[in-house]
RNA sequence: GUCGGAGUGGCGGAAUUGGCAUACGCGCUAGACUAAGGAUCUAGUGCCCGAAAGGGCGUGGGGGUUCAAGUCCCCCCUCCGACACCA
């Protein structure tokens, strides 16, 4: 139960609930006043106070930008900032300059759905829930630097996101320099006929003289070679939110991630930002990260480089039509048996012949019937591949279906004639939309093979014992003419060499990374930087026209259509707004009249740069000051990649957010914005709060609080129910807030018993019940410390005893450790100790000793930063401890002369002995064998072997 | 299916990376102080046998390496997360 509600009897001065707000609410004050936790910069206007800083160290400390949600915070969203909180003020005792600020991504989809629901305007709701946040987490004591925080609504700040959006579209990949370069080099070098003035990425190479295309032609060219682009593209259109989403926020089953409204491909003209031409730098420089691998694991399983060749196969038609196909097996090209189109490659149509060749196995076209003509087939075919939902192309053992095109390809190697399938395991997305089928040593070949009745040639020899279909593994080449006999690695050395030679087929690398979808059709976003004029040409529109404003409107809604509608064409809440679509501008060649954007940018954007404009908040001239950014973004002890020291959120944003901003930021890097390669040097995640919930026998999820337990059951009143552990969240109606424990307990037991439950990088269950444990903690430290009547201190000059000393000095060590590997919960377990030891010695003396007292002090600062205030200041101590040295233990007062070390019998322990700590190995055996109990054990035995690890233990071993 | 993470007392979790398994907290048991305890302090608390001394068994399961394994190797099971036929 609560032994911490406040109790007639309770010593006036006894820490509880009452005494910590007040305690706790005056800290808060103090710090706000007195700038405690203000970080200067080198230079510009936050630079008061940088003199008394410049010798020191620096630290950038990060959370995960969060969305301020309209239902307040429950106690899993703080368990993060309350650890970076504490590892930023343990580094500020240390003597760093610390920057540690929070901010808010109050843009995208939530809040917009939000202020759907409550029928409030966006902005309004979005700023009454970023100042319920603020409230809240001023509660919790985070000593963050209030001048830097940002909202990505705030105009001031989307102006940057705006003016880094214009960077992006001004900018080309220069492949060559491998680095972005501004489209203004690249004008002169296509002027200067340096590159073939074509469409980038297309094979044209009869180039025509730049001076004479027309400006059109011109604009053209260049837009195709831009980081931010225009594609008519087949986007995920869901009409239940009226929208288009990125692949990402489609869940599997092809529906809305958020909303669960259906989703449905169609083309449609969208910005698209080039980050696959960083995909190699993306996959190198995570080298140099110091990042959990699992994450670094993962993006790069999302960038997906896999290395092959691409290799051409004509195609038996009247017209010279060949197809590519990329496989990452050049070696089995022997045993390529049949060719397999995607049913949306855009060869399709050219290929299928008016009718079936004679002698077309039945089995290969009688899947729409028998009378059924190529065409019309490949119709069928492809009507049925579209309908199928994502759901249904993964239902597991699914047999494979395809048609045939009625044509065929001649493979290269030994020109023989192939048929040409459709069948949707083929996917457009990846690679060419076309594969060389080896049945031999590719599983879904093989089916597919058996399916149609397709030969099946080996090329690769399985071992004898091989008893399965395809085979993947190694082995030497078989029926693949010049190959024979070579391994793997080798057969596709020369088979690279051989289509190279005769030029059919050149090695690729291909990636699953494609590039970011950047249009949404939404009002709460920012709004792109471009205009269009008449002729339906984009133009940027010019620093001094930022930032460009959303406009009021009086319809911010999003025209949102039935989910199942997928007829009509989106159109974004903007277009309406007349006044501000159509704009007279001077764009540097007189006034004209053009028409704006009228999609917003992602979620994403705001949230990518975040971090760089903490580090100059009010710059007006730039995004971020050079000195600035160097300072903070760079560590003079490590030429590295640079970034911030350390970057803690949780796991979900392993892809996405952390692609998207090392994209960004290596773009601003290859730009010369900033001086660092990679935004984030450290990421840690951290766990999640999982908590009991519970459901009735209808599965319906009941209020938490009022469940109750009789024995190892759980009941809602008298009717039983069923308990599971999830996140804490409205659905699971298990939600409990810091409010509740601040009530209850105050911030610093909340604080504490966060840091104090497990690692911070595991996910654990709460438990209100065990938040008593450090709260009496936190009231015996009161109690050893101060006098609960009188509220004075209860200190003795005396020192403490030697035990205690030592004690104290172990602890100093353990923690400082502890705090350094952001492992708070064995540093707390310490505290615990020191305090209980201290506890006795109260005890019998009835005062602490003072030496003991102040470092007790200085180590739970960090932790439960206002009682630590609290004490400190009736210690003696005028001024906020925030700046004291972080307590450092005394090496001579760490080692013990004497030490007990335990003595086994073949590996068990059977009796210890104590023997001095720098014991010789010869002197720890006699005193083991000398031990009466061990003696007895091994009277009648021979020992074979004596094990001594001095300082550790002795272990005999007998037959 | 593939990739990643994790299985330690009644519960949350410790364990210098091969060296006393269960630190610390919750809970539980007993005692002290009390008019009273849901406060505080003290002691105990992995399981089994035993009055005790002591012994046996114990880190999801099975095998192995080692004087010594929660930790290293092989096989398997369960749970959590990510991805979705990636050629």
């Amino acid at each position: 139960m609560d032994v911490s509600s406040q109790d007639e009897s309770a010593p006036p001065q006894r820490y509880d609930a009452r005494l910590a707000g007040e305690i706790e609410l005056r800290w808060q004050d103090y710090w706000e006043d007195q700038h405690t936790f203000w970080a200067p910069n080198p230079t510009g206007d936050l630079s008061d106070g940088f003199a008394a800083e410049a010798g020191n160290k620096k630290l950038f400390v990060l959370d995960m930008f969060p969305y301020p949600s309209g239902a307040g915070l429950h106690v899993g969203h703080p368990l993060g900032y309350i650890g970076t909180d504490v590892w930023a003020r343990f580094h500020r005792a240390n003597g760093y300059n610390v920057l540690h600020s929070l901010g808010y991504d109050a843009f995208g989809l939530p809040a917009e759905q939000y202020a759907l629901e409550t029928g409030q305007h966006p902005r309004v709701a979005t700023e009454a829930n970023v100042a319920m946040m603020r409230r809240q987490l001023r509660a919790l004591g985070l000593g963050h630097d209030s001048r830097r925080s940002v909202s990505t609504t705030d105009p001031d700040y989307y102006r940057w996101t705006q003016w880094i959006f214009l960077q992006i579209y001004n900018a080309w990949y220069d492949y060559e320099a491998d680095q972005s370069r501004p489209i203004t080099d690249l004008i002169s070098q296509l002027s200067s006929t340096e590159i073939p003035a074509v469409i980038s990425g297309s094979e044209n190479t009869d180039a025509p003289e730049w001076s004479k295309l027309s400006k059109e032609q011109q604009a053209k060219i260049v837009d195709s070679y831009r980081l931010a682009y225009q594609e008519e593209a087949p986007v995920n259109w869901c009409p239940g939110l009226g929208t288009v989403l990125a692949n990402e926020e489609v869940t599997s089953e092809g529906r809305s991630e958020r909303g669960n409204f259906p989703v449905f491909k169609r083309p449609l003209k969208q910005w698209k930002l080039r980050i696959t031409a960083y995909a190699d730098r993306l996959l190198a420089d995570l080298e140099d990260l110091d990042w959990p691998e699992p994450i670094k694991i993962m993006q790069r399983n999302w960038i997906g480089r896999s290395t092959g060749a691409l290799v051409s196969f004509s195609v038996e038609t009247k017209e010279k039509i060949s197809i590519d196909v990329f496989t990452t097996r050049p070696d089995t090209l022997f045993g390529a048996t049949y060719l397999v189109l995607a049913p949306e490659h855009p060869l399709v149509d050219s290929v299928v012949p008016a009718e079936w060749p004679t002698e077309t196995p039945l089995a290969w076209r009688s899947t729409f019937g028998i009378d059924a003509l190529p065409s019309e087939a490949v119709r069928k075919y492809r009507e049925f591949a579209a309908t199928t939902t994502e759901l249904e192309r993964q239902a597991e053992g699914r047999e494979k279906t395809g048609v045939f095109s009625g044509a065929f390809a001649r493979n290269p190697a030994n020109d023989t004639l192939i048929p040409i399938f459709l069948a949707d395991y083929v996917l457009m997305g990846y690679g060419t939309g076309a594969i060389m089928a080896v049945p031999g040593q590719d599983q879904r070949d093989w089916e597919f093979a058996q399916e149609f009745d397709l030969p099946i040639v080996r090329t690769v020899a399985p071992p004898d014992s091989f008893t399965g279909d395809a085979y993947t593994g190694d082995g030497p080449a078989i029926n693949s003419d010049f190959l024979n006999g070579l391994r793997i690695q080798e057969a596709k050395k020369h088979m690279a060499d051989w289509l190279v030679e005769h030029k059919a087929g050149w090695p690729t690398t291909v990636y699953k990374l494609r590039d970011w979808l950047f249009s949404r059709q939404r009002y709460w976003g920012e709004p792109f930087p471009i205009v269009y004029s008449d002729d339906g040409q984009a133009h940027a529109l010019l620093d001094s026209m930022l930032p460009v404003e959303l406009p009021e409107v009086d319809d911010f809604r999003p025209q949102v259509l039935d989910p199942e509608d997928d007829d009509h064409d989106p159109e974004p809440p903007l277009a309406r707004a007349l006044d501000w679509v159509n704009v007279d501008l001077d764009l540097g060649d007189g006034t004209k009249t053009y028409r704006r954007e009228t999609n917003t940018m992602p979620q994403w954007a705001g949230s990518c740069w975040y971090y760089l404009r903490y580090l100059d908040p009010r710059n007006p001239q730039a995004l971020v000051d050079p000195e600035v950014e160097a300072y903070w973004m760079q560590d003079p002890n490590r030429p590295d990649a640079g970034g911030v020291d350390l970057y803690v959120g949780g796991v979900e944003h392993a892809v996405l957010h952390l692609l998207y901003a090392r994209f960004w930021h290596k773009v601003l890097f290859d730009l010369g914005v900033v001086s660092t390669r990679e935004p984030f040097r450290r990421l840690y995640n951290q766990g999640y709060i999982q908590a009991p919930a519970f459901r009735d026998a209808r599965g319906m999820a009941v209020e938490a609080t009022k469940v109750s337990k009789r024995g190892d059951e759980f009941f809602l009143g008298d009717e039983p129910v069923t308990r599971e552990f999830g996140k804490m969240g409205k659905s699971l109606k298990n939600v409990v807030t810091p409010d509740d424990i601040s009530q209850e307990y105050g911030a610093d037991t909340l604080r504490l018993y966060e840091m104090f439950m497990g690692p911070l990088d595991a996910s654990r269950p709460w438990s209100t019940a065990d938040i008593v444990g450090v709260h009496r903690f936190l009231q015996r430290v009161w109690r050893n410390l101060i006098d609960e009547e009188t509220g004075e201190p209860r200190i003795t000059e005396e020192p403490p005893d030697l035990e205690t000393r030592q004690l104290m000095h172990q602890t100093i060590d353990a923690v400082r450790a502890d705090m350094v590997a952001l492992k708070f919960n064995t540093a707390i377990a310490r505290l615990f100790e020191l305090n209980n030891r201290l506890t006795q010695v109260v005890n019998e003396q009835n005062a602490s000793p003072r030496e003991v007292a102040t470092n007790l002090v200085l180590l739970l600062s960090p932790l439960t930063p206002h009682i630590a205030e609290e004490l400190w200041r009736r210690l003696g101590h005028e001024n906020s401890l925030a700046y004291e040295p972080f307590p450092v233990a005394d090496p001579s007062e760490l080692s013990r002369a004497e030490i007990e070390i335990p003595v086994q019998i073949n590996g068990k322990v059977r009796s210890r002995i104590t023997v001095a700590a720098n014991a010789a190995a010869d002197e720890i055996e006699a005193a083991a064998r000398s031990d009466e109990h061990i003696s007895a054990l091994l009277a009648d035995t021979i020992v074979d072997k004596v094990i001594v690890v001095p300082g550790r233990l002795v272990n005999f071993v007998i037959g």
